[in-house]
DNA sequence: AGATAGACATAT
DNA sequence: TATGTCTATCTA
């Protein structure tokens, strides 16, 4: 840090120099309009983009010098000096850069958030958090004790090469308690030093171990590096296969940017971030990544904040968060599974990451990979624009191709009632398991029976907080709301009828798909997968192990098994019911459930081993399920893309909604039809069921959503901030969230 | 965001 | 009339 300014005016007179009130302005991490005005006192200097401890009401909180523009929302108002708070500190991390204040602005104006909340993301950490404390280490002296014991001997022996250690590390590998190490130090047989700081993250190196190519990978990984070396803003999308290496093509441009000496962030839907991914990273360049998501403690990620700030940390993998991280010099930024759902921000600041990863690029003039073997309809469409450039990987590693899914029509061949797996399936799990094979059977229910039916009345039970199907856990012998959490013992009367024991589970989930395949094949080993796994991480990890060590024939799974782990074993998938999932009248269904089922098909076969998928369905005919049997990609975007323009929605601006809430009901719905009777908006106000909305009525909040219907989404936010600027007073209380995935930023 | 002052509702 | 609960407003 600088010196104070050393104050050169004539002590008698200080009149001749009027101390002039230096103001800056400071962004706070609060919702407000506008920066606020501060008065830099003596003896401190700021610049924009510095972070600093300013007063704000009560309290103290970090803030960011802010550059003045000609934007007035953005401007302070005139604040009369007097009133003026001074800065307290300069807080001691490395100041935001100018990239990166651009970035903050443009999601701010692009999301009608204020730009403090965004701005807040990018200061998420523990104040305490990133001072790295002292560590002593020890070291052997040469005395030795006088008092000898065998624990004593040991510890001497561990330190005899003369190196230093932390106290915790010399005692683990002596075998010994910490105590025994104090003990040493005490006696002067130990001296303790003190050691550097642990690196946030070790450097990884580009050429440790470099894999051999397929002519395809070799391709793109060479368009990918050049970029990289260019040092300019360019988009790709990375089109392959399920099992064509796409991670190994987008290492080589890591290494790449580890060579030019800039950083790369790797980001990834959370659950994906999987110590296997680590693995594979450090396979490749002998250390793992830096990781950011929410399950890294506060201390650890205080240490890659300011690492990822000093520029020492090279890579990192994260969650959508790490987008907002302060990077000193991001030269390459990687979207794995970019048509993943978990890039959306659905509180607070409303965000699209994959997007915003985009945008992030091209103010830092780094190279983007967009990562995906079935690609978000917007994706496609731009590559298709040519706005990114494509790098399709279209064979798999060993040889094998992405097993096509063949139809079982269920009105034709379908299980006798009460059962859901179809004769045909049947036979071909059996002939799989008596081969050495292991078999996945799909179906995205959590759960016994996702309704519970009362025979004598036809009552169906609903959560009482948000009129959902309750779900029956047969094996927690609970009824579940899966979209607020509720919770209730299995009931044995109907709670409408009081008919005792007429209560009648409907329909499959994975824990009767799991008793039905247990009857059907009863020397086979089963296993459920399913995000509630009885246990949690730890048991889920242990069954993934087991399952890839074959001691598993069948796997029944959810959503789950669709994303990231491996299965090497698996020779056989089948959908159970293909249709769930389409006609809930969501505009994306379709586009989801393509590509849920094209990522489980390509679970099967893989190395070297040929894979078979079968597909359960009431409607062979529809377009999804056409596509997917005729392994045609292209023909399923082609129809999704059409459809989208046939609304008149331009593909690539997607579906745009806004939600109008409020505490007061009506003047929330007036608010709502006065903004849906203004162009752009052209859509129908609705009240969000709680089904659609589990947060709709949190804390009595009221929530409408408008679905725009226009061509022109670019202007979208420019004209919500007109309408609000606009609108009278009362909507002070009235909060305009837009829930969109914006593509008009190239 | 978080503190606080005001607006109702309810206990004392 | 004190006390609790919920909301709207303000922070420089």
């Amino acid at each position: 840090m600088k010196p104070p300014m050393p104050d050169t005016r004539p002590a008698d007179s200080p009149s001749l120099f009027p101390s002039h009130v230096r103001v800056v302005d400071v962004l706070l991490p609060v919702a407000v309009g506008s920066a606020y005005s501060y008065r830099v006192p003596e003896g401190i200097e700021v610049a924009v983009g510095d972070i600093v401890v300013v007063p704000l009401g009560t309290r103290h909180m970090l803030g960011c010098v802010w550059p003045r523009t000609e934007d007035p929302r953005e401007s302070p108002k005139p604040v009369d000096p007097a009133r003026l708070k001074p800065i307290q500190r300069k807080y001691d991390v490395a100041p935001l850069r100018p990239a990166m204040i651009a970035f903050i602005r443009w999601i701010a104006d692009y999301t009608v958030t204020p730009p403090g909340m965004v701005l807040r993301l990018a200061l998420r950490h523990d104040e305490s958090a990133g001072i790295a404390r002292e560590r002593t280490g020890v070291r052997l002296t040469e005395r030795r004790p006088e008092r000898r014991t065998s624990a004593r001997e040991r510890v001497i022996a561990a330190l005899l090469d003369g190196f230093v250690r932390s106290k915790s590390d010399a005692a683990r590998e002596a075998g010994v308690s910490p105590s025994v190490v104090d003990g040493l130090v005490d006696d002067g047989v130990l001296e303790t030093v003190v050691l550097p700081p642990e690196p946030a993250a070790e450097a990884p190196d580009p050429d440790h171990s470099r894999p051999e190519l397929l002519p395809a990978q070799a391709e793109a990984a060479t368009r990918l590096v050049a970029a990289v070396k260019a040092r300019a803003f360019q988009p790709f999308l990375i089109d392959g296969v399920t099992g064509s290496g796409k991670t190994e093509t987008y290492f080589e441009a890591v290494a790449e940017a580890i060579r030019q000496g800039r950083q790369t962030l790797i980001l990834m839907p959370e659950i994906a971030l999987t110590q296997a991914f680590l693995d594979r990273f450090a396979r490749r360049f002998g250390v793992r990544p830096a990781e950011w998501h929410s399950a890294v403690s506060t201390k650890r990620r205080g240490r890659v904040f300011k690492g990822v700030a000093s520029g020492e940390v090279r890579v990192v993998a994260g969650a959508r968060s790490a987008l907002f991280l302060p990077f000193a010099d991001l030269g390459l930024i990687l979207v794995d599974e970019e048509h993943d759902n978990a890039y959306k921000q659905e509180d607070g600041v409303h965000y699209h990451a994959r997007d915003m990863a985009v945008v992030r690029a091209r103010l830092e003039a780094a190279t983007v990979a967009l990562v995906s073997a079935t690609p978000s309809i917007e994706t496609e469409v731009n590559a298709r624009r040519g706005r990114y450039t494509r790098l399709a990987l279209p064979e798999r590693f060993a040889g094998t191709k992405v097993p096509r899914l063949e139809p079982i029509d269920l009105r034709r061949e379908g299980p006798p009632r009460g059962q859901w797996i179809a004769p045909r399936l049947a036979q071909e799990m059996e002939r799989t398991i008596e081969a050495g094979g292991q078999a996945l059977l799909f179906l995205n229910r959590r759960g016994y029976a996702p309704l519970t039916l009362c025979r004598a009345c036809g009552h169906r039970i609903k959560c009482p907080s948000c009129s959902s199907w309750l779900v029956e856990h047969r094996f927690r012998r609970r009824l579940e709301c899966h979209q607020c959490g509720y919770a209730t013992p299995v009931p044995t009367e109907c709670p409408n009828c009081h008919e005792p024991n007429s209560l009648i589970p409907c329909g499959p989930g994975v824990e009767r798909l799991h008793e039905e395949a247990a009857k059907l094949m009863p020397e086979a080993r089963l296993q459920v997968l399913s995000s509630d796994l009885a246990g949690g991480v730890e048991r889920l990890r242990a069954e993934l192990k087991a399952i890839e060590d074959g001691e598993v024939d069948i796997i029944i799974g959810t959503q789950l098994v669709a994303k990231g782990h491996n299965f090497p074993g698996l020779a056989l998938v089948g959908v159970i019911d293909a249709d769930v999932g389409l006609g809930h009248g969501d505009p994306r269904a379709a586009e989801r459930t393509f590509q849920l089922l094209h990522q489980v098909a390509g679970r099967a076969g893989r190395h070297e081993m040929e894979g078979r998928a079968f597909l359960q369905t009431y409607m062979p005919e529809h377009p999804v399920m056409q596509a997917l049997v005729a392994g045609d990609r292209d023909a399923f975007y082609d129809r999704e893309i059409g459809v989208r323009e046939e609304a008149h929605l331009p593909p690539f601006a997607r579906f745009a909604a806004l939600i109008v809430s409020g505490t007061d009901p009506h003047a929330a719905q007036a608010h709502a039809r006065a903004l849906a009777a203004c162009s752009p908006f052209t859509g129908e106000v609705r009240v969000l069921g709680p089904a659609e909305a589990p947060l709709a009525l949190v804390r009595g909040r009221h929530r409408y959503r408008l679905l725009a219907r226009s061509a022109r989404l670019f202007d979208l936010s420019a004209y919500v901030r007109a309408w609000m600027a606009g609108a009278p007073r009362a909507t002070g209380n009235l909060r305009v969230e837009i829930d969109i995935d914006p593509q008009s930023f190239l």
